[in-house]
DNA sequence: GACATGTATTTGTCAGACAAATAATATCGG
DNA sequence: CCGATATTATTTGTCTGACAAATACATGTC
């Protein structure tokens, strides 16, 4: 640190960015470059404060950008502070499936894009499932589908249970990389099956065919369970083409359809 | 608008979280709802702080947040205020791929995962390669490659030639929801490929399997093509285990390496 | 020793102010 | 009337200082 900070002769960069994402920016970089470790407390926003010569306010920005991102926690009192989070996988695959969602949501995503995408992605995916898959990965596939067997739930907890049986599907490959990516594709499929369901009632058909991806895993098969797969997401999207169609017929001419 | 409210009578559930995140979510539902539309101009920051009641600092830590993600843009002056941001693709996989080199930089990531990970995704997307691939994008490889076997740039223009190949080869495929998804693990090797570039100082290897996956992709070879990219996945894994050795003797890492 | 109480620390929020950027407008010279 | 320049208004960016709320720790009382 210069002992003289008055009058910073080093030319400044002509920066543009606000000094608040300045500092997030630099903040971000300690942690990933392990200058503060996981689960560390950093300095408080006063601390803070001084050391960069900003105020408190700005500080506070630049810490809840790095907040938003899952980066630090904040807790009040005296062993408080802004703490260095190690992001569990659920909550990375929030955000990420934040992020899917939200380009779906804005149209800047193709349905049979992201069909297609999950055909391949997971395809490959169960393949590795079929090799990897330890008896309490497929225990976790077996209890999402009996729960989606469940008479009488709503369609909410149906497609609640969906997502569960796929996320057990890919945790079967037992690869967290793995896990990373497909989460975001599970994810960006919800509105689709959402919509199909709440349109084309019929839950047999999905639920036979997990069946089908369930025994194929059970028996290790790769053959079959790319086969069924290709059968879901077929199935998906005839489906969403009906839905599409009912929507259209039910609701206004799709003025806003992007 | 309640013209009473001095007093809410109706019992404020119980929220621990802090308003400026609940602020933050709102805003954040509201954008993808489309309650407000991208592109839009959401209203000023004073304007939102009375609207919610609360002082312009929470307000503007919502609006932080949200930034951080991608979501908002500001602007000053007379023309300014926040925008809804339709995030382009790059700034999507940008946030993603910041995720992903996270959760390597912690640890919890293992180097054998991505390399699987990779070997399987990656396996399956050029397969839609070789099914889709058109002229420009087999250019676009090509030019890569072009610029990676340049003789005398530094290692980290190489490096950066290694991702826009691989970029390239994604991009062949013509899908978006892939390309969002294989962006991030191909960013989350580029820590490996580094290390490897600065012990290992061997390129050849790399650029001779490159010119194979090139080929095999011009002729659609889908074989070809897999070979390739497990040999070059090989390759990356061997030589990522020697520099770990010899990272491990000379013990001074180069610290600016990111 | 157990329990209630106070106290210090730290984040959360507020209020008001000024600085900086910038689009729209007014001003002035031709 | 036109064009370049100066002014102004608006909006975000930052600062300052204050208080509220949560909470770990110490203190005191029984």
């Amino acid at each position: 640190m210069p002992l003289t900070e008055s009058k910073p002769v080093q030319e400044e960069p002509i920066i543009k960015s606000s000094i608040s994402k300045q500092i997030a920016d630099q903040l971000r970089n300690s942690i990933i470059n392990g200058r503060f470790k996981t689960g560390e407390r950093l300095p408080t926003e006063d601390e803070l404060a001084n050391r960069y010569g900003v105020s408190r306010a700005t500080i506070r920005e630049a810490l809840k950008r790095l907040a938003a991102q899952n980066l630090v926690r904040s807790r009040r009192g005296p062993a408080g502070g802004n703490f260095v989070n190690q992001p569990t996988h659920e909550e990375l695959a929030e955000s990420l499936s934040g992020a899917a969602t939200l380009l779906v949501s804005l149209g800047s995503m193709d349905i049979e894009e992201i069909v297609d995408a999950r055909r391949v992605l997971q395809g490959g995916c169960l393949k590795l499932a079929a090799q990897h898959a330890k008896p309490e990965h497929v225990q976790k596939v077996q209890a999402a589908l009996v729960r989606q067997k469940q008479a009488g739930i709503s369609d909410e907890a149906f497609c609640h249970a969906d997502v569960a049986f796929h996320r057990a599907l890919v945790d079967a490959a037992d690869n967290s990389m793995i896990r990373f990516v497909m989460y975001t594709t599970i994810e960006a499929l919800v509105p689709i099956t959402n919509m199909v369901l709440s349109y084309v009632k019929d839950r047999h058909e999905i639920i036979a065919i997990h069946e089908r991806l369930l025994s194929a895993l059970e028996q290790k098969r790769e053959d079959e369970l790319e086969i069924a797969l290709n059968q879901l997401l077929d199935y998906l999207m005839e489906s969403f083409r009906l839905a599409q169609i009912q929507h259209a017929k039910h609701q206004k001419p799709p003025s806003g359809s992007n």
